[in-house]
DNA sequence: GTAGGGTTAG
């Protein structure tokens, strides 16, 4: 992996004359050298070479020559060049320690880290020259990608019998190493040896301890500094925010905000979007905005930073208003700029405009970007479109475990259970190590094919291996598997002796499982205990209503209807709406305000007397007990899918798939009818639901009518 | 003349 270089200001005037031909050099070999130094930091590849055939030309065999040479290997180190670097370095007849930290820093910076130990054993073994604090520092330095830490601790060991253990430079590259490959306690073990002021040791370690999410022990370190009156620089209130960011600290937030405010830290863009990350994970997305509105200048990270602050309050559409503003203002969209869009259309279930972005992000070079992919996948699933998010899957040719993550949840979330295992199957082949987020889509998909015996080999054997400790999701999908297949007391026993606290996630699941095994007695325990946790749950309600219903005993069908008016708690209306064309259509089961209501109805009366000779028989039972039969039929035909879906099947062409979103769960007269409708009419009709999608197809549904 | 810390997503 590449290292950042640090940023220099370039006084070019000083080192255009270099550039001119015939150009009467006033330079001193030592400001040649600085000028050097500054191309090689500027990276600016012209001005280093003119200066490198200028030596060539002029340099005689003199003392100064080892330091000319070393500056050159630093410089075709820095440019990356490093074979041109190598080059000088095995022509020279003397090197000294600084010949070989220039070269191994060459290799280092370009992402060669096997080079950089082999150099470290070439110069022990040559004997010449010792390694110093430098050598060291970039060795270890060179560790710090996953898989190289026993190396790391080989020179770690080195270190303890040479002494330069307790070199500053060395200890921070130790610190760094450990925490970079997730070893935090050596880190900090390394870290707790010797007390030390060095402002980027803090700043290392905070980093480390922050993006590992050690938020508690980021919390110590910056409770030192202030003990020991370490002065904080920019890089520490970068750290201070992503730290107050992680752990949701609003008021923490606000602190280091005032503190950074009165002192004399300049505030630039590392710092800006750091304030509006802070403010976002926090839940003030407005406050983000005002730190946005009141910049200068805005790049594109900024401009990322607060739409990702409107994305994770749920502001999807003022995250997309925000890509148009900064098209204006010319500035170009990044990777993370489209994952971020890509994610709000995903939330918005906006297929149509997610796959505008996608043309668009290819237009601008992005086609081949790991994080570009995952955000495709992930919108193209929660929109509906799982057939677009395979391709995308099928076509990135880089993977990282988020894709295989957002592809085997795809296809969970959509109840293609066995698709799903597949994906999985290929990622262990592929040595993807699996991790959390994998395996509650894994268990999910065992969910979904009621695979009992395999879900709990994951749970137990297949989790253990690979180090994932398991979790409540984990938990809630084996509730969810051994409901499903109608084990409903093994659940209960289940949530008796699995080591969670168990959330109303969890028991809504079980409750859920009772009313479509018809498990009345059970499922009103249960609803009693999630109200008891939950008071406000109208889910439940609407379960327990159901329940009474189907039971036929009206009086609990009023009392819960009494409970809800009591509490003031009123059923969402149901809402469900169709994108054509780029319109999108949206119909409630409260009104008839859509333009084509009439047209729209008469269409679902057609479709209903169409699927009554295939067994539909309107599910009466589950409304109001004291509306007329005939009544009863006309509310259900109401339900906003119906409408929804008929209006689609008015407007699409006939080949053309269906998909309709819906707010709330879909109800059961709906999905009955929806099976028949769909094979009637011969069409693929997807819906989304609250919970998750179903998929229609001739007089079938993906979900296998358990939802 | 050699090194080390920071921004935007799941």
């Amino acid at each position: 992996m590449l290292k950042a270089q640090r940023k220099v200001y370039v006084p070019f005037r000083h080192a255009q004359f270099l550039l001119r031909p015939n150009a009467v050099s006033p330079s001193s070999p030592l400001d040649l050298i600085k000028l050097l130094k500054l191309s090689a930091d500027t990276k600016t590849v012209k001005v280093g070479k003119t200066i490198h055939s200028h030596l060539i030309v002029t340099s005689q065999a003199t003392e100064n020559n080892i330091i000319e040479v070393n500056s050159l290997i630093n410089f075709y180190a820095k440019v990356n060049q490093v074979s041109i670097a190598h080059n000088l370095f095995d022509r020279m007849p003397d090197r000294n320690v600084v010949s070989w930290s220039a070269l191994m820093t060459g290799y280092l910076l370009n992402g060669f880290s096997l080079k950089v130990i082999r150099l470290l054993k070439d110069m022990i073994s040559e004997g010449n020259v010792s390694p110093n604090e430098y050598i060291f520092a970039i060795a270890i330095s060179s560790c710090c990608d996953r898989g190289r830490v026993e190396e790391g601790r080989q020179c770690h060991g080195l270190l303890l019998k040479t002494g330069f253990s307790f070199h500053n430079y060395v200890r921070n590259a130790l610190v760094s190493m450990y925490s970079k490959c997730s070893i935090v306690q050596d880190a900090m073990g390394v870290w707790n040896e010797v007390p030390v002021n060095d402002i980027v040791a803090y700043n290392s370690i905070l980093s480390r301890l922050v993006e590992n999410g050690y938020l508690r022990e980021g919390l110590e370190v910056l409770r030192s500094m202030v003990s020991e009156s370490v002065k904080w620089d920019k890089v520490t209130f970068v750290n201070a925010f992503s730290l107050c960011a992680s752990l949701k600290d609003l008021r923490l937030g606000l602190h280091v905000h005032g503190k950074m405010l009165t002192s004399d830290v300049e505030c630039d863009a590392y710092v800006s979007s750091a304030i509006i990350t802070m403010y976002g994970k926090c839940g003030k997305s407005l406050m983000a905005r005002g730190v946005f509105d009141g910049l200068q200048s805005r790049n594109v990270v900024l401009w990322t930073a607060v739409m990702a602050s409107y994305f994770q309050n749920g502001c999807f559409e003022e995250a997309l208003n925000l890509f148009s503003k900064m098209e204006q203002e010319n500035v170009k969209s990044n990777e993370f700029t489209y994952a971020v869009l890509l994610n709000a259309c995903a939330g918005l279930s906006a297929r149509r405009n997610g796959s505008l972005l996608h043309g668009h992000s290819e237009k601008s070079g992005f086609k081949h970007h790991v994080m570009v992919g995952n955000a495709l996948i992930n919108m193209y699933a929660k929109s509906g479109d799982i057939e677009a998010a395979k391709k995308v899957f099928s076509d990135m040719m880089h993977r990282d475990i988020i894709t295989w993550n957002a592809m085997i949840c795809g296809f969970s979330h959509h109840g293609l259970g066995k698709k799903a295992l597949l994906v999985f199957q290929d990622m262990l082949a592929a040595e993807e190590h699996p991790n959390y987020v994998t395996f509650t889509g894994v268990l999910s998909a065992c969910g979904h094919l009621g695979l009992v015996q395999e879900g709990f080999y994951y749970l137990h054997h297949l989790m253990k291996q690979f180090g994932v400790q398991p979790g409540l999701e984990h938990y809630t999908c084996i509730v969810s598997l051994l409901s499903k297949t109608g084990q409903l007391n093994e659940a209960r026993n289940f949530m008796r002796t699995a080591p969670v606290k168990w959330d109303v996630v969890a028991w809504r699941t079980l409750l859920n499982a009772c009313h479509v095994h018809q498990n009345y007695g059970l499922g009103r325990w249960v609803a009693e205990f999630v109200l008891e946790m939950d008071p406000n749950d109208v889910g439940t309600y609407t379960l327990l209503s159901n329940i009474y219903a189907k039971e036929k005993r009206w009086d609990g069908v009023v009392k819960v209807r009494k409970l809800m008016r009591d509490k003031k708690i009123k059923k969402e209306p149901g809402v469900s709406w169709i994108e054509i064309g780029n319109v999108t259509h949206i119909f409630t089961s409260e009104d008839n305000k859509h333009p084509d209501y009439g047209q729209t109805y008469q269409k679902v009366k057609e479709l209903l007397a169409m699927i009554k000779p295939l067994g539909y028989t309107p599910d009466i039972g589950a409304v109001l007990h004291d509306v007329e039969d005939e009544q009863k039929e006309y509310y259900l035909s109401y339900h906003s899918e119906k409408l929804a879906i008929a209006y689609g099947l008015l407007k699409l062409p006939s080949e053309a798939s269906i998909l309709v979103i819906k707010n709330l769960r879909i109800c059961d007269d709906c999905h009955s009818a929806v099976r028949l409708i769909s094979k009637v009419t011969n069409r693929v009709i997807v819906v989304r639901d609250a919970n998750r999608f179903h998929h229609f197809q001739d007089g079938r549904c993906s979900c296998l009518d358990y939802w």
